[in-house]
DNA sequence: TGATATAATCTACACGTGTAGACAACTCGT
DNA sequence: ACGAGTTGTCTACACGTGTAGATTATATCA
């Protein structure tokens, strides 16, 4: 069916062997007028090496893995495509391919990345969304299969990641709040099993405790990250007794929906309550009034995450292996900052 | 290293063979009681066949292809995640693995597609965003590799395939805006070298033409998908000395960046102006007027396409081999439903 | 009972590649 | 002129699996 590397050997008038070390320019020396026949006979034939006995015999797949989880449906960030293009792009560039699954029911995940691993599917993967006594973590761990992890681990486990301070990003952005004079914050959070709902909540805490405002639980929700889930709770928020004045969200999306709940109420936003989301997707700044919001820088993640595994599939010592990357707060109009500006 | 089917057999007391068929549920039977010292065997090791060398001997990888072209840094439809999710689920329904890889540049799609078809990496691909005279369904058909396409060929050539009809989506949406009483509509179209800009392009000027209104080439445009590009064009539009009354952009970004460059002039979308977008992403109904839109069921046409790619690469005849679903105007207020109800 | 069909298992090889070991031709220093 | 080293090439096998052909034990029927 396809042409193999003893067809080529054969119109080069040469061994397959001979073909083997002008491709892979090793281990062998071949001679000019050698290696020129074979190519010349590569080139006629339209020869491409099969990379599935590649892997076979060289004994690694120089494929990443990386499972995504999907919720009823839709993916849980949109600024997952900026990882994902990231990433992609640096497998590229190392001659890796990237294998892609989703994962629709966590009851199916551990039979994904059995499959994946213990198949020797992939040569390493990518972790993302971790979550507290993660059993992904340890199965990769016990396997000694090579992985980093997108987001730190709870306690000192020792395996490489990359993660962003959400607990400084939270904080330094309510801090933005309260110096604009909002008092009554309300905090929109991940989903309580993320270790990062927790690392973001303590920045919301932290920051009300400094400035000496109270922490009512009444005003703290843990939320899948969609538009609509924002919406609800805001929603929510805005029928208590004593509604909040600002919200800061810990995804755009939340956001989103959180300010198109706001002003399905009429409140001007920015004027009447401040609104804060995290991620700064592309839509945030093009949304009325333009949302300020908690940057990560994910195309950068992507590509050092990535450079990070596959460092660690070739047998070196990553040059780095545990990162916190600090997020920047972009201000735009949604907190108030063009109202109030001064104002305190 | 890793446990392979010998070790199993050795530990089972039986031949390789027989693990096979055990594994493999034939293609010779097994009596009842070497089936149970096998699977125990397996347990006990905890083995997982090597997906490589099945792959290598059964002569097919059981994984599909996707390239996804990126324009700096973005991909061009935040919807893609929607196909990317479903398209992953129906290929794990069916044992098939998803690959992934970025295209930064036009000039390397082809390396990219000959490593996947020619290296047979994957069995088969599917390919988004067709252009004119495209070079990979050449290539794929010439190669007499199993494809299917998003989105439909420009003549009537016979490759498997499921699209959206554009032109009827514009066709109803421009309708709408008419029968609103909006006069002066521009169009922002798609990158020119898609077929399905003309597509649309088409259904713009049909309504034009239909309602007995001049096609004026000022307020067309074609864009990239992203909102800095729908904000930018809107932005040249109204500065045109017979500015538009309404907009109706091809993608729910440059909507969304239209829509913003509106109201940075003070307009009031649905009362000033009409806004109506294409795809229905999330976000387009939690923005400030809810985005009117032309919804494409992604979704389904992601596992559609997937299950006729696999049924092609098993060798059957796909049940369906050329589809084109309708869209849906989903309307909500920035086309001025609201406002101008009965106004005509 | 003996011939024959059937069930269960094993031995052996192929899939396409990478590379170690064998081998031939040639160079070089003495 | 001759061993030692170098260079270029070839032969042969292994990677882990699926399965055809051979082999053996068991059931069936005249």
């Amino acid at each position: 069916m396809a042409v193999t590397r003893d067809d080529v050997a054969r119109l080069a008038g040469v061994s397959p062997a001979t073909v083997s070390y002008v491709i892979n320019d090793g281990p062998r020396p071949v001679s000019e007028e050698t290696r020129a026949k074979v190519l010349q006979a590569i080139k006629q034939l339209g020869y491409q090496p099969n990379v599935t006995a590649q892997n076979l015999r060289r004994q690694r797949t120089n494929t990443v893995g990386l499972v995504f989880t999907t919720i009823e449906r839709h993916l849980t960030h949109p600024y997952f495509v900026d990882l994902l293009t990231s990433i992609g792009e640096e497998c590229a560039r190392h001659g890796f391919d990237l294998l892609l699954s989703p994962c629709t029911d966590r009851s199916l995940e551990q039979t994904i990345y059995e499959r994946m691993v213990g198949g020797r599917r992939v040569a390493g993967v990518i972790v993302t969304g971790i979550r507290h006594d993660d059993a992904r973590i340890a199965y990769l761990s016990a396997e000694e299969f090579p992985f980093v992890v997108l987001g730190r681990p709870e306690h000192n486990e020792d395996f490489p990641y990359i993660d962003v301070d959400g607990a400084r990003g939270v904080d330094e952005a309510m801090q933005h709040l309260i110096d604009l004079g909002w008092r009554r914050i309300a905090f929109i959070g991940l989903s309580a099993e993320l270790i990062c709902a927790d690392d973001r909540l303590a920045g919301y805490r932290k920051a009300l405790e400094r400035n000496g405002l109270p922490y009512d639980p009444r005003l703290v929700a843990n939320m899948h990250t969609t538009e609509a889930a924002g919406h609800q709770i805001m929603t929510r928020f805005l029928a208590l007794d004593e509604p909040p004045d600002a919200v800061l969200a810990c995804s755009d999306e939340l956001a989103l929906g959180a300010m198109n709940a706001a002003q399905e109420r009429g409140l001007v936003v920015g004027r009447d309550i401040g609104v804060i989301g995290f991620d700064d997707i592309p839509s945030a700044a093009y949304c009325r009034p333009p949302l300020t919001t908690i940057r990560q820088p994910m195309y950068e993640i992507g590509i050092r995450l990535c450079r990070m595994l596959i460092q660690i599939i070739e047998g070196k010592e990553p040059e780095e292996k545990q990162i916190v990357l600090p997020p920047t707060l972009v201000v735009r109009e949604s907190c108030g900052a063009h109202w109030r500006q001064g104002s305190v």
